[in-house]
DNA sequence: CGGTATCCCCTACGATACTG
DNA sequence: CAGTATCGTAGGGGATACCG
């Protein structure tokens, strides 16, 4: 299955990137971690919006490759498959939670440019 | 010019990936803080490896249009410029700093790993 | 020194359909 | 429910050459 990120790196803070640089990697551990450490797939699929079981499915198997995240399969039926963060991937979760601060403080400064813009007008 | 990364995001958590989420904006960053919040183009050329100057002029661009880094021309023969944090962009240096250690320690477990594995052969 | 200008490729990502 | 399989595409990124 093609990677979204290669293994290949050069230094630590590449490393780092290139493991929760895709499109969907923070969310989903943000999600999972929000959710009291444990999310079902399909629970996943109506978090992370207009995602596509193989975008998904693809992301979640990195984050299991890389030790940041757990499956857990669990024989019934019908079938129930929970994932939860490591104690790698809780690590991050610091870094996420003040990515997403950080994020929510740039956007409300874009709003208030835009308020005072359009007030001159 | 082409973007990086949309503007477009759907959450706050998505909105700062895309500010950092390029191949080189992280390290980036992360070397005009270390180097006393000044490095010049030739400077961080020579620091990050191998990039081709249209991609670091590139990402400087879009680092200059989201409000992280300045840039400062000075009209000398020959030409210098040089480029700093704004604060808004110190604002993200804890936070790549802790990737940065994180990805520090998940790259040494590995090569313990890989160690014992060699180990046992 | 500090960039632009072209051309081009690769692959992350998407849409759709199907399955144990 | 929790995925695969297949095909297609946009644009992030690279190589190279040239410029004020």
């Amino acid at each position: 299955m093609a990677k979204i990120f290669s293994t290949d790196y050069v230094c630590s803070l590449d490393y780092a990137f290139r493991r929760i640089g895709g499109k969907y990697k923070g969310r989903i551990l943000w999600y999972i971690h929000a959710h009291k450490n444990v999310l079902r797939y399909g629970e996943l699929k109506r978090l992370v919006q207009n995602i596509t079981p193989k975008m998904l499915t693809q992301t979640l198997r990195e984050l299991e490759e890389d030790h940041l995240v757990s499956r857990t399969v669990y024989h019934e039926v019908p079938p129930r498959v929970e994932y939860a963060l490591t104690e790698t991937g809780k690590e991050l979760i610091p870094f996420i939670g003040h990515l997403k601060l950080w994020g929510d403080k740039q956007i409300k400064r874009e709003k208030k440019k835009a308020g005072t813009a359009l007030a001159k007008v």
